[in-house]
DNA sequence: CTGAAAGCGCTAACAC
DNA sequence: GTGTTAGCGCTTTCAG
């Protein structure tokens, strides 16, 4: 490839139009002003250049970029990688660009030097897509007076203010733990994810709730943490087994995790749903065809996303009109996703 | 959030140092030629105003903005996101930023806008990391002249005028037939991807070539299509069965249909691994905890996000010197992970 | 309808 | 060591 560095500028089309480069500012711009002939000329020309115009030069002299900093973390997840889906179609949808940073773990507390990057690029607007880990959100009560662009925040616990976008979590637990007892279940285990998270909490709580609500004692011996992966929730299972052997069935805090109590419960000769009955969380794609398939809770975090960058874009028209931005939380409800594993056949 | 727009400026601080824009110019970047006693003073009022240089203006300027366009699809699946994950971290440890594009969808042929949107801001580089589907690729043997800076293409079939880093799924196909027949199996059936799709072509014919060289046919009964799914794996799977019954192993595109296989297999009183071995492709975290456990391949999608950004990043260099540029293809190779599906205990 | 001048925030190239 | 001038590619403001 042969160097050809030099791109076509405004005045390189003004100059072959023989116009001023206002009069190609106007015409890329869709200003009336211009004669319909001159137009017509300018357009020609910048086809037959392949002229571009310069988003960079707009964004500096605008004050406005069209552009989102997206911070995220785990991309090698499924679900932060769903998320970042929804983020980009809605982005793609609103005309906005997106700059992405991914923290290299995720209870980084790298904050400022992320801020500082996506700030020197002149963006709208922060995504910050980091779930709440431990206390990797305290600096949200504070350094918000710094950042002179508005941020909305998923999947966190919502805050009065700043605004927060989120699967609501309690409610993903209350809904498996419900169903469960629908089923006729009384003596419904839970295997959490690490309690450090909010959405582990969350979901625990949840699922404590609904027993409690329920007139259900919730022991100690009921509920053992997992670290979210499969091989966590063999030794979580084993445990709960062990800690609690009345147990008739189990709320798992995802799927991986769940699938793990599937295998052990096969491999002990349990019968699922007949002798246990579970319930997962996350709707992976393959759960459907787990033996048996896998009830589950699903979370639409392509829908998550979306929202979040809706709402970021309403913030950030706010803002630039120089009118106070408010701040605005928004629950999502996930849905259960009923299969053979938590239902008896009568 | 009250707005407080404007934002602080190398004038404010110059003004507020009494020197000139240029003296905080070198301060920022480094240079040598200011005296230590201006260097900290002026130090000193940059934190104090908590200044921070426009990267924006500095690539308008310098003709180099240190951002790469990222070009992805279907992020909703673990693959893509796993690759951008290489991407991201190498991205982040050679200092360049990402600005990223999700096509809506895998055989998208809207190339040139995608490609006009990124050279608007200026990037270095493209990533292009679609998968090569159908036609998706043609444009890259035409097109080629127009763009004004370094592309490096992912998963697609290597080509000697641009620069292609890869999994080598030919081999990825070739280890996990070979691997079947070293269990001695002989009558090795395969499940492909959808055959559009360059990979799912490759895999299919590392097998169909790892037979041949052994001497073994290849019938038209011992191959069905899947389109990757899960779903898709079980209706295939009982076609195969049907097509190829003296079948012995089975050799499955990607991990999620093979996980079909396992299902269909276990329900119709198979034994895996003694009736019918199976190697999926992929190596999902679940694959592990299916049952049986399952033998796979594993592509390293981190690295191969990683050695496509630092290939990206050397031409960049290169191109930047306006040197002249050579393509460079690099396959990354597969590798196999054995777990029980395909071994029989002796 | 069209153009000239100024400037977004920064740095390269030169002066002193 | 430090300042001045010019300009990256565009738009705003104001003249005409």
């Amino acid at each position: 490839m042969i160097p050809q560095n030099r791109r076509i500028t405004i005045k390189h089309v003004a100059k072959e139009a023989g116009v001023s480069t206002q009069t190609i500012s106007r015409v890329i711009n869709g200003r009336p002003d211009v004669s319909p002939e001159t137009r017509q000329r300018v357009l020609d020309i910048i086809s037959k250049l392949g002229y571009q115009p310069s988003e960079l030069a707009r964004s500096l002299i605008q004050r406005r970029s069209c552009t989102l900093g997206v911070v995220t973390a785990g991309l090698k997840y499924i679900g932060p990688s769903r998320t970042l889906n929804g983020i980009t179609t809605k982005a793609e949808e609103l005309g906005y660009a997106l700059l992405l940073k991914e923290l290299p773990g995720f209870s980084s507390n790298e904050i400022q030097p992320q801020l500082q990057f996506l700030l020197a690029r002149h963006i709208d607007g922060i995504l910050w897509a980091v779930p709440e880990i431990g206390n990797n959100r305290d600096w949200v009560k504070e350094g918000l007076t710094g950042i002179p662009v508005p941020i909305v925040y998923l999947t966190m616990q919502i805050h009065p203010d700043v605004s927060v976008v989120t699967i609501d979590n309690h409610i993903g637990g209350e809904i498996a733990t419900r169903h469960l007892l629908e089923q006729g279940r009384h003596r419904i285990g839970h295997i959490s994810g690490p309690m450090d998270w909010w959405e582990a909490r969350q979901r625990n709580q949840g699922w404590q709730d609904t027993l409690k609500k329920a007139g259900l004692p919730v022991t100690e011996a009921s509920c053992v943490e997992g670290n979210w992966s499969s091989s966590s929730g063999e030794g979580a299972f084993q445990q709960l087994l062990h800690s609690y052997p009345d147990m008739d069935a189990v709320f798992v805090a995802n799927d991986q995790m769940a699938l793990s109590v599937l295998k052990v419960a096969h491999r002990l000769g349990m019968n699922i749903p007949r002798d246990l009955s579970v319930v997962g969380f996350d709707n992976l794609s393959e759960s459907a065809f787990f033996w048996p398939a896998l009830t589950t809770i699903n979370q639409n975090q392509l829908e998550l996303g979306g929202q979040a960058v809706q709402e970021l874009v309403n913030q950030i028209e706010v803002f630039q009109r120089n009118e106070e931005v408010t701040p605005r939380n928004i629950l999502l409800s996930p849905e259960l996703i009923v299969r053979e594993s938590s239902v008896v056949e009568k």
